[in-house]
DNA sequence: TGGTGAACATACCGATTCGTATGTACCATA
DNA sequence: TATGGTACATACGAATCGGTATGTTCACCA
């Protein structure tokens, strides 16, 4: 392998790159929120976990509560439109993807899924009645998510593969609840098989909506 | 109002009641982790808010841990009982009787479950991947949820009021997890109409699941 | 090429908070 | 009525952890 001209101009980016160094922080906060949540979150974990101190942290971000909302805004979000809103907005088939997504959530997320929950889930239960921020945060991550899979059944309905009658907005709010509560509770029981139990009753009522 | 006789034999309640005292601090801590998690619980808090000291509450309880798995086992599995188990088994219309606990959460509950969500959910998302003792308890009492709810399926099932093919404990499953998916969407929304939206969708669920 | 600011590193402070050590009042019992 | 144990109160210890103050290195540019 040898050096693209893009890395020799970046060539810096060896020893200083601030914008890889803010998302390499980035990135093991969400992974430590996911892990302990954002309460039990350690800074210095955070530090460890970069290889880098505090005064790389403290330079990207004024403080614990800047870096959580970073988290959402950037981290947590990009997956949300990259597993779920790119795929639907793409797919011929909405309702079949939709289905897809719930029965298939192991292979697409791994073991991650029943270990530690959704991050999205996770944080909204944890932060939402303390941090009016993270709270604002995440409900605008859910209306974006909800939107999508709103936006997605009524191309489903439109096609005539769903029944003409049904509220896409009541199925999507609910299809994203029942979904956050299945991985919910196959978290706690730390069970793949509770989880597939749960998501089948969610794909039965997918199915019944259509024609 | 005169002290009834049981009042004067328990007069030392009055000055020294250690039953009670130990009910007021759990509810205390209960009430702090319903509001703040468990994480988030401050023992001083709890301390206060029974208006006794941390002397009493060391010598009821050994550590904060302890505190915390007595709260679940006591407090939270004691509203279960009351609120779900005991009134599903008691009636005659077990699929009626589910239905409407959906859709009247905010009758049963008041606010708080839309303010601070589902206890047992809140705590199971918190500490269940952080916590074994909490986990074992939590699914324990998700068990019994379960199974209570399996149950009255069965019954409804066995008078012919739901359909003779579907899976009691699937469904069971199914709806303890999108009930409480419902409520943390309308907690991470702080808002009722939202738990209605979804809760509409769960109900849809379980009318369709009569004959 | 030297200086200026960004991008980090290091060392430390201070507040929060769980837990403990010790003291005291009350009550049952011998 | 003396006494021992239960049921608390009070004061303090100690560690964790977010945040800061200061130092140092690097890159860019006049």
């Amino acid at each position: 392998m040898t050096a693209k001209l893009s890395e020799i101009h970046t060539a810096r980016s060896v020893s200083r790159d601030p914008d890889k160094t803010r998302s390499l922080i980035l990135d093991a906060a969400f992974q430590a929120i996911h892990r302990q949540g954002y309460q039990g979150m350690r800074l210095d974990d955070v530090v460890a976990a970069t290889g880098l101190t505090k005064g790389a942290l403290y330079h990207h971000f004024p403080n614990k509560q800047a870096l959580g909302y970073a988290v959402v805004d950037e981290v947590i979000r990009g997956i949300i439109e990259q597993v779920w809103l790119q795929p639907l907005e793409a797919s011929t088939d909405p309702l079949a993807e939709i289905i897809y997504f719930v029965g298939h959530m192991d292979a697409l997320f791994g073991a991650r899924i029943v270990t530690f929950g959704c991050p999205v889930n996770n944080l909204a239960q944890e932060m939402s009645p303390l941090d009016e921020g993270f709270r604002t945060r995440l409900d605008k991550l859910y209306q974006e998510w909800r939107t999508g899979i709103q936006h997605a059944i009524e191309r489903a309905r439109a096609s005539g593969a769903v029944r003409s009658e049904i509220d896409a907005q009541k199925v999507a709010s609910f299809v994203i609840a029942a979904l956050a509560g299945c991985i919910g509770i196959a978290k706690n029981a730390q069970s793949l098989e509770q989880l597939k139990t749960c998501a089948d009753g969610l794909i039965g009522y997918l199915e019944s909506l259509r024609t």
